[in-house]
Formats: structure tokens, C-alpha cells, sequence
DNA sequence: CGGTATCCGTTCAGATACTG
DNA sequence: CAGTATCTGAACGGATACCG
């Protein structure tokens, strides 16, 4: 996710209507972008979930990230955390209507990139080959 | 951009073609997320590009930053790069048409983000007023 | 002109320990 | 159970100087 969505708006020319929607993805791309916010967002999309089932359902993410992840994006509107004041605690999240959209409206990047995938991995490869069999670019 | 794509395959359960679609989206993502992809990207989309032009299109934008950006787009085969070898040296970036079609299927997004920014941004307000008049979540 | 190299601060993200 | 706190290294990203 990355709290750094400030960086969009000085993007200069923000009065041309293009640069506007530049903005306004990247403002969007920005919010789910990061390692874990679009695989809680699924698993909050099937229903109520609480906070080890997401934590057994992603086993490399770390309990800090988890929450950092879960905070940003209920403070974005796009889950709901709700409370249960028993004992033990009971915590649940779940994908709002708008984050619904969201995933639904991502099905475009979706096609796209599994149509494309391939040509960007063999891409890739012929860069990193020629440049010198350096793994990842530095 | 940000080159810790890796963050993608380790996400367990590759098995699930639902989250196969996650990893999927997630490539995409991450590899326009970051500060300017999209930016150079549109610009590039409009015909050729040289360095500098986009270096004034984008005024903030620092050298380190723009040739980073441009050399992972290229990577990817979002861009192609070319070299005349005429002095002064010109450079042109030009936008694939892998990458256009990826703007194209933005468009989604695109309105998402316009229907949703302002639900969005009221939703902050909200998180943070009662949060205790944090200006950014630490 | 079109970069690269270097320095350096900021933010991200993992591991671990502790708590109501 | 569902977190918070802290410490640490890694990655991101800006400024600047230099180079073919």
C-alpha cells in the first residue's frame, strides 16, 4: 500500500484532463499496490474474516504488515473492521461494496496481464541476457 | 515499479485459480505502481519520447529516478528504447503496443477511482479525525 | 544530450517480544 | 485472540557531480 500517495498530486499539469486520470489511477493503483492489500482484500471478499484466518491464509506475511495492511485499507473505506467484545477478542474484517467494485473493475489489468505475461517474462529475460546476466537489475 | 516483484510468487497457494488471478494482477501492479511509470508511460504513448522532453514533462522527477523508471518500463517491454548515434546523442522512448493495451485496460480502474475518490477521501477524514487528529498514520 | 556514480535521508518490511 | 512496541536491515528515492 505504502501511505507515499502524496507523491501524486505534484505531478505537475494536473489541469490537463489526461494528466488528471494519470493521477487518479495512480492514486488508485497505489492504494492496493503493495506486497499483501489486494490478497487480504480477496479473502475479505468472501465474507467475514478474522485476523489469524488471514494470517493463515497468507503464512508469509508478518503480524506487523498484517495490521499496517488491514489499518490502511480500512482507512481507505475498503474494509470494515468490526469488534466483537467478547473473551477472547473476536475480530472481523470484510470488504465493503467499493472494494467489491474494485476487484470487479480490475478484471481488464486482469486480462491483460495473463494475456501478456509470457511476453513480459521472456521480455525480461532477453534484457537481462544481453546486459550481462546480471540477475536483477541493480 | 519497484523491481521486489518476487514479492509475488511466494504467496502461497498458487494452486487456487483465484489467487493465481491475485499473482497475476499483483505483477501487473506492482510493475506500473510507483512514483511515474504511468506518467512516462502516457507520454510515451503519444509517439516517441526523448529524455529530456519527458525530463521537462514531469518536472519533479529526478534523473536518478526517470532513467531507473525508464530502464525497468524497457524491461518489460513497455517501452522501447533507441538510440540515434548522431551528435548530440538522441534518444526516443516509444510506448509498445503491449503497453497501450494495458492503458486501455485501465480504464476500469479509471472509473472506479472517479466514482470512488471523494467516498474515499471523506473516509480519511473520518479514520484520521478519530484516530486522535493524526496528519499521517505513523 | 543522455545518461552513470555516489552520497544520504526516508520509508518499507521482517523478526521478535510483550500485552489486554 | 488480536494486536502493539521495538529494533534492524533493505529498498526507495532525491540531490548532486561527473562523463562520453
Amino acid at each position: 500500500m505504502s501511505q507515499r500517495n502524496s507523491a501524486v498530486t505534484d505531478q505537475a499539469g494536473a489541469t490537463d484532463p489526461e494528466k488528471l486520470a494519470v493521477c487518479t489511477v495512480l492514486e488508485a493503483i497505489n492504494r492496493i499496490s503493495g506486497k499483501w492489500a489486494i490478497s487480504i482484500l480477496l479473502e475479505a471478499s468472501r465474507g467475514p474474516a478474522r485476523f489469524t484466518e488471514l494470517e493463515r491464509a497468507m503464512p508469509s506475511i508478518s503480524r506487523r504488515m498484517l495490521t499496517l495492511t488491514l489499518r490502511n485499507l480500512e482507512r481507505d473505506g475498503l474494509l470494515v473492521r468490526t469488534v466483537y467484545p467478547t473473551v477472547p477478542p473476536r475480530v472481523e474484517y470484510e470488504a465493503t461494496p467499493m472494494a467489491r467494485e474494485l476487484y470487479d473493475s480490475l478484471s481488464g489489468v486482469v486480462d491483460w496481464a495473463e494475456r501478456h505475461h509470457e511476453a513480459i517474462a521472456l521480455a525480461r529475460e532477453a534484457y537481462d541476457g544481453h546486459a550481462g546476466c546480471a540477475p536483477a537489475r541493480k
